[in-house]
DNA sequence: AATTTTTATGCAAATAGTTGCATATAAAAC
DNA sequence: GTTTTATATGCAACTATTTGCATAAAAATT
């Protein structure tokens, strides 16, 4: 229940059209809530009919009109409330846990090959993140008040790719002393 | 797509009814893959359908009828299919990362107290891995096969939750010195 | 003796999320 | 010159997940 809300967040900052909105979910805010353009689509018309954000058709010729939407003082109420309610905590669902649960009925090598696939998306992942860093996060004690909360939130995402890369390495190490 | 492929892997073990198979979801393999009652349930049915499991039901007195569900050689098969498939990762939905994304926006006590709570379940989700971890699997090295996956998939919760305290604990240094 | 928990199953409705399709133009790359 | 990428929106169908309800009895607790 958190797109809506998800969606607020990144209208603080800047008016955006759902199309702007769907391109800053595969950055910033999307390493930690990702939705496809549909989706936006489809809750910034609701988010629209409860008030929460405005819109400003800008005609354009050929193309279809473009909204672009901007948060309202209601929606400023909305992420208020909404970040005073208790954060509830989704269960992380991991393929790769229940394929692990399956090491001595199944064939090793898939199972290693599982993990090394997975490690190379941790790495990919880590490299982005910190090159973020690099880029726009290096002082982190002389950040404004507006970015220490994003930067915290890139702290996390290096963190926990850095932790499982790691478990990749370690996993592998015992998958090898594993019997075909 | 996984929760019947995650049945299928609980039934490697022994057979259970779909009331069991909830129970073992608050444990194990839940803490990678949790699903409700309702959804187990109906899953079954649908494996069933597709001859993955066997029922047999044991009648009694006064309660439904137990229905004991098995795996079927056709069930393995299609474990042993699907861990060939790639694994999907799906990108981490995590409500509290967006509100971090707010700081400087909203007051910072509620973000904080989030961050708190948060840090309370990683603390309690560490100490009961850890727990499992000394009573199941203190010596890893000497682990029969069957039981190493299912060790990795632990000390990767263990080192997840680690990771996220630590986390926790920088985050609320950094916050305590937003202005409210 | 009364209440709560555990065992055991399941339907129905609502919410959330994914996938496939459809349209239409401009600009950039090959 | 043709293909790909980027801009810009959206419906429809499907799949997945959650929440609320409903039943019913044994066992454990207060």
């Amino acid at each position: 229940m958190s797109l809506p809300h998800a969606i607020l967040t990144a209208l603080l900052d800047e008016d955006l059209t759902g199309y702007a909105l769907a391109k800053q979910f595969d950055v910033s805010l999307g390493f930690f809530w990702q939705a496809s353009h549909q989706q936006i689509y489809r809750e910034l018309k609701g988010l629209h009919s409860m008030g929460g954000v405005n819109v400003l058709e800008v005609p354009q010729h050929g193309k279809p009109d473009k909204r672009v939407y901007s948060l309202t003082n209601q929606g400023r109420q909305m992420l208020d409330s909404w970040i005073t309610q208790s954060t509830r905590h989704r269960g992380a669902k991991d393929e790769l846990f229940i394929k692990l649960f399956n090491v001595g009925s199944v064939p090793i090598e898939q199972v290693t090959e599982a993990v090394k696939q997975r490690q190379i998306e941790h790495v990919r992942r880590l490299e982005l993140y910190r090159k973020i860093e690099a880029r726009s996060y290096a002082s982190p004690s002389t950040l404004p008040d507006r970015k220490k909360g994003v930067y915290l939130s890139l702290l996390a995402g290096i963190r926990q790719e850095q932790t499982a890369v790691t478990w990749c390495d370690d996993a592998l190490n015992l998958l090898a002393t594993v019997k075909p």
